[in-house]
DNA sequence: TATTGTTATACTCTATAACTATA
DNA sequence: TATAGTTATAGAGTATAACAATA
C-alpha cells in the first residue's frame, strides 16, 4: 500500500492498509503465544476447524482453509504424527478420509482455543463493544461479498 | 476461531474471524494478480515500501515489514538478482546499506501498485464510501493500539 | 470421466544463531 | 559493547502436477 507522498487516497486503501497491519501484528504476537503449545498458525486453524466440525473430509478442510488438498495432506501427516488428529475411513466413500481430533487433540484444543480467544478479546479492547460490533458487521459484509467477487 | 456450537460469542471474536477471512481471501486473489508480474506478496511489500521511501536501510525495512534482518537480506538478494532493487553504500555508516529501486524497479512499481490499488478499491465496493471510512477509522485505532500492547 | 487422497518437486518465507565489519 | 549486514541451517507452508484408488 504505502503510496508514499500521495496526499489523497481512496478510503478503501486506507482501510486495507490498516487491515493488513492489524492482521500482521495480531498474527505475529499470537504466533508467539501458539509457540507455547508447539502449534503453528496453520495447525491451530486445523484444530479450530475440527473442533467445530469433526468428521469432515480432507478436501472439505482444504476448502475451508483456502489451501490445496496436497497441503492438507501434509498438514494432517504432521499433526497425526503428533497424535493430535486421526484419519478414519469413510464407510460411505472409500476414496475419502474423515478427520477427527484424538483425545490429546481435544485436550489441546480445549486449552489453546479459549486462551487464544482471550488473547484476541484483550487486544481488541482498544474498541468499545459497540465499535467491535460495527467492525464485525462491516467485515462480515465484506467477507460475504468476496465470496462472489 | 470457530468455536463450533457456541451460540454467544464476544463481538471481538466475530470481528476477528471476519478480519482473518477477508485478509485471506483478498491475499489469495491478489496473489494471483501479483503472479502476472512475477512478484510474491512479500516482494510486493518491498516494492511498495521502497516506492514510498527510497534510501532506507535493510534494518529499517525489516522493522517495517515485521520480519528479521536475515529475511530482508534474502529478499533483497532475490530482488536484486532480478534487478528490481539495489544496495548502495551508506556514506555515513559503512556498516549500512541504503536500498533503492532500479529503473526497472520503479517501472514495475508504477505499473503494479496502481493496478493493485485498483484491485483493492474494486473489492471493497461492497461497502459505501462512508462505511469504508468507518472501517478505516476503527482499524486505524486498533492498529495504533497494537503498537503498545 | 470426475473426485479423493497421495506423492514428488520446488520455491518462498520465516526464525535462530553464529559470524564479520564497522560504530 | 552494540549495531548492520551476511551466512548457514532448518522447517513450515504453499502451489503444481502426476498418480492411484474409487465413484
Amino acid at each position: 500500500m504505502t503510496t508514499g507522498t500521495t496526499g489523497i487516497r481512496h478510503p478503501s486503501l486506507i482501510a486495507w492498509m490498516h487491515l493488513m497491519r492489524v492482521y500482521s501484528k495480531m498474527q505475529h504476537h499470537s504466533s508467539d503465544h501458539l509457540d507455547d503449545y508447539d502449534l503453528t498458525p496453520a495447525q491451530f486453524e486445523v484444530l479450530a476447524h475440527l473442533s467445530g466440525s469433526q468428521g469432515i473430509s480432507q478436501q472439505s478442510l482444504a476448502e475451508k482453509l483456502l489451501v490445496t488438498k496436497g497441503n492438507v495432506c501434509g498438514l494432517i501427516d504432521r499433526m497425526s504424527a503428533q497424535e493430535l488428529v486421526e484419519r478414519r475411513a469413510d464407510p460411505e466413500d472409500r476414496r475419502s478420509n474423515l478427520l477427527f481430533l484424538t483425545g490429546k487433540g481435544v485436550e489441546l484444543a480445549s486449552a489453546v482455543i479459549p486462551a487464544h480467544e482471550q488473547y484476541i478479546v484483550q487486544h481488541m479492547e482498544a474498541l468499545s463493544p459497540e465499535e467491535q460490533r460495527t467492525l464485525g458487521a462491516l467485515l462480515r459484509d465484506l467477507d460475504k461479498y468476496l465470496d462472489h467477487h
